[in-house]
DNA sequence: CCCGTACAATATGAGAATCGTATTACTTCA
DNA sequence: TGAAGTAATACGATTCTCATATTGTACGGG
C-alpha cells in the first residue's frame, strides 16, 4: 500500500463505492452458499455462523460465543444443544470454574463440511493462482482492513 | 492483474490460505454487523438479506427472491409480508401476467439503514483511501471474482 | 371457444427457533 | 460465613419456517 497519487477523483469515487457495493454483494453471496451448506449438514444459519466462530477462534464460553455473534445466552444454549447433539462440538466443564463450560469444535465432521465447500475453495484457489504475489499481499490486506472496519462498526452499534 | 512470479511456493501457499480464511472471516463478521443493524430496524436477519437483493437487484418476483436466497417459496410470503409492513418494499400485481407479483425496494426507509451503515461506510471510505487507483482496482477486480465464484459454487450446491 | 394442465402466490397448520425471565450452581469479596 | 454477582440453563410465550392445500391466472390442443 503505497501513497495515494491523485488520478481523477470522479473515477476514484467511483471504483471507492464498487468496492463498498461489491463488499456487500460478496456477503450476502456468501450467506447464500452457506445456506445451502448448512442444508445439506442440516443445520440452522445461525448455528453455522457459531460453529465457524468456535472453529476459529478456539475453545470459547457460551456467553463469549453469544456476545460475538450478537445473540441471547439462551438462544446460544439451544445453538449448543444442536450442535452437540449432531457431533459438531463438545461441552467441556472449565476446571478453573466450575459454573463455566468451554465449548470446542470436534475434527470428526469437519471433512464433511469440507467436502460441500471444496467447489469454492478451488474456485479461490483458481482465483489466486492468477494475481502475483504483490497483488495477493493488497487484496490480504485490504480483507484484514475490512474485517477490523466490520469488527469495529459491529461493536459500535452493539455497545450504544 | 499480471501473470505469476513463481515465487516461494510455500509462502505463496500461506498467502492464498490466509485470503481464503479472511473471507470467511469478514463474511462472518459482516453476517453479524448485519444483525446488528437488523436489531435496530426489528428486521429478521433472513429479512435484511431478501430487502439487499430486492434493492440491489431490481423489482423481483417473490418466486425469484425465495431461488436466489434459498428459501422456501411459503416462506418469503411472510417475509414480503413483513418488510411490506414496516414499509421497505411494495407488493405491485405485473401487468403482463396478473398470477404474479414484483417486489420493489421503497427509497423511503433507505436512509435508516444507510445511516446505521454510516460508521461501517466511512470506515471503508478511509481504507480505501490508502490505496492507489491500480491497488483498488485489483481488489475491486478480486472481489467481482471471489462474488462470482461464491454465485458458481452456490448454483452447484443448489442444482444437485 | 373451452377445457385440462401448468404455474404464481398465498392461506393454513404443525413443528421448530428465539428470547425474556426464573432457576441452579458456583465464585468472590466483605 | 453470608451477600452479591456471574455462568449456564430450564421454561413458556411469541414468532418463524416450511410442507401442503387453495385460489386465481395463463396457455396450448381439441
Amino acid at each position: 500500500m503505497s501513497s495515494v497519487t491523485p488520478g481523477d477523483a470522479r473515477a476514484r469515487r467511483r471504483l471507492t463505492n464498487e468496492i463498498k457495493g461489491d463488499l456487500r454483494e460478496l456477503r450476502n453471496q456468501l450467506a447464500m452458499l452457506n445456506r445451502q451448506v448448512g442444508a445439506r449438514l442440516e443445520l440452522n444459519d445461525v448455528d453455522m455462523d457459531c460453529l465457524d466462530l468456535i472453529s476459529r477462534h478456539g475453545p470459547l464460553s457460551p456467553s463469549a460465543v453469544a456476545r460475538r455473534a450478537g445473540l441471547h445466552p439462551a438462544t446460544m444454549t439451544g445453538i449448543l444443544d444442536r450442535l452437540e447433539r449432531a457431533g459438531w462440538v463438545a461441552r467441556e466443564r472449565d476446571p478453573a470454574d466450575r459454573r463455566g463450560v468451554t465449548v470446542r469444535a470436534l475434527p470428526d465432521r469437519a471433512g464433511e463440511m469440507y467436502g460441500l465447500l471444496a467447489g469454492m475453495n478451488s474456485a479461490m484457489d483458481d482465483i489466486c493462482a492468477g494475481y502475483t504475489d504483490a497483488e495477493l499481499d493488497v487484496v490480504a490486506g485490504f480483507l484484514s482492513r475490512a474485517i477490523e472496519a466490520g469488527r469495529g462498526a459491529t461493536e459500535e452499534l452493539a455497545g450504544s
